[in-house]
Parts: C-alpha cells; sequence; structure tokens
DNA sequence: ACCTTCCGACTACAACTGTAATCGATTCGA
DNA sequence: TCGAATCGATTACAGTTGTAGTCGGAAGGT
C-alpha cells in the first residue's frame, strides 16, 4: 500500500521509527545517525511529507505530536526490492540471484546457509 | 565509476542503448517500450541529461549523433543492486536472499536450480 | 502578568526529474 | 532555389527532494 515513494532522506526518520516508536520530532533528531546530523527544522519537514505520504501517523500529546510508522518495515523492504527486480532483472528472481551469488563470492560457509535454508523451503 | 545517478526515465533509454548502440536519437525514440511513448524533444532532453551525467557519448555522424552507452549495464546493474542491499539489508548479501526467497515462493525446480548454481560456485 | 522558550505550520530555495515547446541552422525534395 | 522537414541547443515549467529559516501561539518560569 501507500504507494507513494519515499526519499532517501525520508527513509532516515523511517528506520529510527521503525527502531523504536512513539517518538517526538525532537526525539527523531536526536537518534540521527552521526553522517546525518539534520536540524531539528529539517526533521520536522521530513516528517510533515512522511505525515502527508501516510507513511506515518501522529498523535497529540499536549502540546506536541508523538509520531509512529503507518507503513511496516518489512513491506517497505518487500515494495522496493520487487522494484529493484521489476527495474533490472525483468521481474524474474533467478536472475538477481545469481547476479548477487556472483557479486558477493560467497564463501563455502554462506553456500552451506543457503544450502540449508533452501531444504527448509522444500515442500 | 560515474557516481551520478541514473533516473528512471533515463534508465529507459539506457536500456534501449544497451540492446543495440551506436543509436540516433530518432532511433531511440522509436525503440521506446509502448508504456513510454514520449516525444522526440523528450528523449533528446534525456540523452543530453545522459551525456553530461557521463553515461553515454555521442559521435558526429553528419548533422546527427550516434550515442553509444559509456557506462555498461553490468556495472549499473552492480551498483544498484549493491545500493539496495546497503540501504535496506545493512550491506548484508544473506537477509536479501533470505528476503527473495520468501517472498518469491520458490518451486522445487528454482530451488534445484539454485543448488546447481551453487555447486558450481563452490571453490 | 511578562518574558523566554519550544512547538507546529508555513515559507524558501536550489537541484533534480518528467515532460515538452521553441528556435536557429541545415539539408533535402521539388 | 525555395519551402519543408529535421537536428541539436536552449528554454520552460511543475513536482519532488534535501536542507533549512521564520512566525505566531502556547507553556512555563518568576
Amino acid at each position: 500500500m501507500s504507494s507513494e515513494r519515499i526519499s532517501d532522506a525520508e527513509l532516515t526518520i523511517m528506520e529510527i521509527l521503525w527502531e523504536r516508536a512513539p517518538l517526538t520530532a525532537t526525539d527523531v533528531a536526536a537518534r540521527l545517525p552521526h553522517d546525518r546530523e539534520w536540524s531539528l527544522p529539517t526533521v520536522k519537514t521530513l516528517l510533515s511529507r512522511l505525515l502527508s505520504k501516510a507513511a506515518v501517523e501522529h498523535r497529540a500529546d499536549g502540546r506536541r505530536f508523538l509520531y509512529s510508522p503507518l507503513i511496516g518495515r518489512e513491506d517497505y523492504v518487500a515494495h522496493e526490492s520487487k522494484r529493484l527486480v521489476d527495474r533490472l532483472f525483468g521481474g524474474k528472481f533467478m536472475p538477481l540471484f545469481a547476479h548477487l551469488a556472483e557479486q558477493e563470492n560467497l564463501s563455502d560457509a554462506d553456500i552451506s546457509e543457503i544450502e540449508r535454508l533452501l531444504q527448509e523451503m522444500k515442500s
């Protein structure tokens, strides 16, 4: 749901709320990663954009707002992963897997781990 | 290389050039997918943006230009895949694989195919 | 009853994107 | 040779994004 795209900067905010919610704007600002130290107004702008995209909601707490995510991280991840697969791999999973496997230069341990995963999935 | 991001619309153009190059702007326009029938000026704008991003190059042919990709599809795909893994999976391959595998509901045939791939990769 | 401080709302503004129109030069068909 | 078609270059313009400043009102200290 909620097909409005979430931008990079907005995602930084979402990650904070996914880790802990509800939070005030000030709390969110305090939890920014060190390579992203934005001003409080910037954080508020991003929060209100996320509000209008229906990605978060807020509830009044006295005279400030408490923000919480409306879309789940799982949903977002699924959506973005699918987007990549569609854009670059013709919607097919296998070519992406092949690409990643090659790219990542998997260790034998990784390979065993994947094999274990696959066994579990076999119907 | 060339860390300028390629936008969605620009990617449509790159796909055409990756399939066949060199092409003139008009040729590119003629090969647009049916859900993306842009005007010729639009195609030219996108080509010139790709030029300034050093994603394509052009060579004069009489009074028009022949465009060719400068960055390879493989490189682009690798870059974007890594970007996704970094943004959403903490840079780790395994969680992405687990997510995709679950998401895609792999058939037994798919699983066998993957197992074959893995065997090939074992050192 | 004031002054400071804090909040959300609104405004700003440049870069990038999607989508195109227009213009000046050139070439090609008649 | 003259008008039409075609090219690349320039300009346009609204929406999104990154990043922030400002403003009016409310809360809280004194």
